[in-house]
DNA sequence: GACTCAATACCGACTAGTTGGTACCGTACT
DNA sequence: AGTACGGTACCAACTAGTCGGTATTGAGTC
């Protein structure tokens, strides 16, 4: 609440700003517990009066950080290019080449807050974990919409149904970003978005008597790659959305 | 090191085993971090000189509790039925019947230790990452050798590795556990298993022309259920491995 | 346009409690 | 006696959170 100073281009971002986008740093790089407020407040260049000036706790402060996440990735996916084909099954792709190429930088700037946070708090800290449940769900929701229309497009007797192919997709991401960290290295991402692929080509391919003018687009056999990563194009930190 | 007093079922475990399952438990729950020493401690019901007695360090703990949960799972994985069939794709479904077979108790019960851990440390604690690795890979090295066989056996000239496919299945499994946190409660774990399940049949499909006997025992299209779980068969704690 | 006044933003020393780890001692085997 | 095992008391370092204070802002008043 009160009034956000509004985004002068030429100043750094206030104090709140900067103490979350520590905090995520931090947390993704070391867990929720392992992150001291000192820490958060000295990455953040600012003092502890600071901190308790805009949080009241250092739950109150994981909370905004969920909010403050939640609402990045939501403008960093509405505004990948990946929504444009009139086909769900391309959008849905295009999602996984989306997910393969913002994988740059180091190992904390691209995996997940939530994952992070859910495996720390999910039974000692409630709010936290309603937080990241809300957040990851609406994530998965967006994605079920256009496994939904693919669904009804291509395999509409399916037995299985679009929101469980949304967990499914966010679980193997999830767990990618694990063996990344075991692993030390997103090498195992990609080849799992390319599992991923071959799974959505084969749950919705074309039923084998269902007519579709698609099949030239994706061919449901062949080892697509994807398409080229822009490399240089999303910056993994997304700090060009922290405003 | 040191005698390991010999497994007298009428007397309860030593010391040091108690402490190892008593950290299992509770990093599992909350975490490493969140975990102390003292914690530990009272739930073996022993004393901090018990403790460092036994183990230098609370790193030292660590490690000890990743090799113990190593032992643990490998024999319970090594005892399960799921090794009898023939067919090394059965042994595969057979290995995800398993899996969802003892997703029985709390959460902390049947999730796993290693991601839980792996998130926490692998960017600040490089010997219990790299432990934790050596533990997972070694688990996913025992399933790539089924995938491997499979592979032979029905799609020899597929455009993926052994190995993808054995992370592919871990990716799952943990991505899943972490959505189960979140969800709070182990559906999301079985549906993603089904959706493996179909998975692996739809990768290990037999190639068009390749004639197999094996059609009727997993046809490849239809919405099969896995076996009904054995339910009270397996102790999700694993308490029955502990000596 | 100077002068309040109040609200917001920020600072940093301080505290009460907790943490991993140590020192030291008693007991039971062997 | 020596060694494995375990218990009690303690400590230095660290933790989240507090508190009194200052700087900055903006609206209202004359």
């Amino acid at each position: 609440m009160a009034n956000r100073k509004q985004s002068n281009p030429l100043e750094k971002p206030p104090s709140r700003t900067r103490l979350l986008n520590a905090a995520l740093d931090l947390v993704r790089a070391r867990g929720y517990a392992a992150t001291t407020v000192d820490d958060i407040c000295h990455r953040a260049g600012v003092t502890k009066g600071s901190f308790f000036h805009h949080f009241k706790s250092k739950d109150d402060l994981a909370l905004a950080a969920v909010a403050h996440w939640e609402a990045m990735t939501e403008d960093l996916f509405a505004g990948a290019p990946y929504h444009e084909p009139a086909d769900p099954l391309d959008r849905l792709l295009g999602y996984l080449d989306f997910r393969a190429a913002i994988l740059t930088g180091e190992l904390a700037d691209y995996t997940c807050l939530l994952g992070t946070l859910i495996q720390e708090t999910y039974a000692t800290h409630p709010k936290i974990r309603a937080a990241c449940e809300r957040a990851l769900s609406a994530h998965i929701a967006e994605l079920t919409r256009d496994v939904e229309a693919a669904r009804q497009l291509y395999s509409p007797t399916a037995p299985w149904s679009a929101e469980s192919v949304g967990n499914f997709i966010q679980a193997v991401l999830q767990g990618s970003f694990i063996l990344a960290k075991a692993k030390q290295g997103p090498e195992v991402i990609r080849q799992n978005l390319e599992h991923l692929r071959r799974t959505l080509r084969a749950l919705l391919q074309p039923d084998s008597h269902v007519d579709t003018n698609k099949t030239e687009q994706h061919p449901a056999t062949s080892h697509a790659k994807p398409v080229e990563e822009p490399e240089e194009e999303y910056d993994s930190r997304l700090s060009h959305f922290v405003d």
